[in-house]
DNA sequence: TAATATAGTAAATAAACTTGACAGTATGAT
DNA sequence: ATCATACTGTCAAGTTTATTTACTATATTA
């Protein structure tokens, strides 16, 4: 019995990741929304996700989000108003910000962490350790020729 | 001399993903601005680059987009209002719509076809045919975990 | 042929992002 | 030291994008 081919194999490699992206998109915020948070912002859960590894500075969501300051301070607000973020001036350099989560922020850190490691799971049970880690080189080497291009052509 | 870590090994796949795709996100929109292409918004590269390969009914737009079939009704109104698609009554079933590409569309499609062309070549020099047709395939997987958790939840 | 479901539109509203102007803080050169 | 400049973020207004609610038109089913 041959596999039903449900991703062609002519689509383009950026049409891939958005599709595969919404997989853990999905995945996350259903969960979220069970657990009763449900009012996080789209771009939210990549600012939640990102802090559960440690505090953050504005600048790096900033850079990362791709969007304005202004919109990264928005979003930060909101996130702040529903009660996930605190915001922190860092004491190096008191024009900076650096966010981390609260206590509600954290639980929401790790239902969505939970979600992500459930799709994780069966990656690797579908297609092997292995090949993940292959497919984690590629896409780091992606992400390398989108920060050599953009200093290129800041440069 | 070692390769810097510049996409630490701890980040979570989804983050990799998002960063990947900026990367093509990037290049394309940077390719089309320099040929005039300035006035498509942000899911109108999602639109074009599908509708590259065919015409492609409105409800498929709709489902892969994953907004409102209003959101992607009016995103579709402002390609047409702005000369990129042309929209055509399915014959077969007069309440379904086929969206395609007016000429202006195409070359805007070829301008983008194009600039991603280079990131994959690019990638491939990178990492090789091989690899990249092994990460191809995990993300195929993770789009058809999407879409059976998809069926499974409707059910 | 009535009842129901499907595909899309319309108008009002809300959410997200951008632009332009600004305040506070650091850095570096006199 | 102090002035000029750059950096980090905020404020307010305006634009774009998306959602909600309600509707029209076509198809399907009983």
């Amino acid at each position: 019995m041959t596999r039903k081919a449900s991703v062609p194999d002519d689509i383009s490699i950026p049409a891939l990741l958005r599709h595969a992206r919404n997989t853990y998109g999905a995945a996350m915020r259903e969960a979220l929304e069970r657990g009763g948070y449900d009012d996080i912002p789209k771009n939210g859960l990549y600012v939640i996700g990102a802090l559960a590894l440690g505090q953050v500075p504005l600048a790096q969501i900033i850079r990362e989000l791709q969007v304005t300051k202004q919109a990264a301070g928005q979003l930060v607000d909101t996130l702040v108003s529903r009660g996930y973020l605190a915001r922190e001036v860092d004491p190096e350099d008191r024009r900076r910000l650096t966010v981390t989560l609260t206590e509600r922020g954290s639980a929401a850190a790790s239902v969505q962490a939970t979600a992500r490691d459930v799709i994780d799971h069966e990656l690797a049970e579908r297609v092997g350790t292995q090949k993940v880690r292959h497919a984690r080189s590629v896409l780091a080497a992606l992400i390398d020729i989108g920060a050599d291009r953009r200093a290129r052509n800041d440069t």
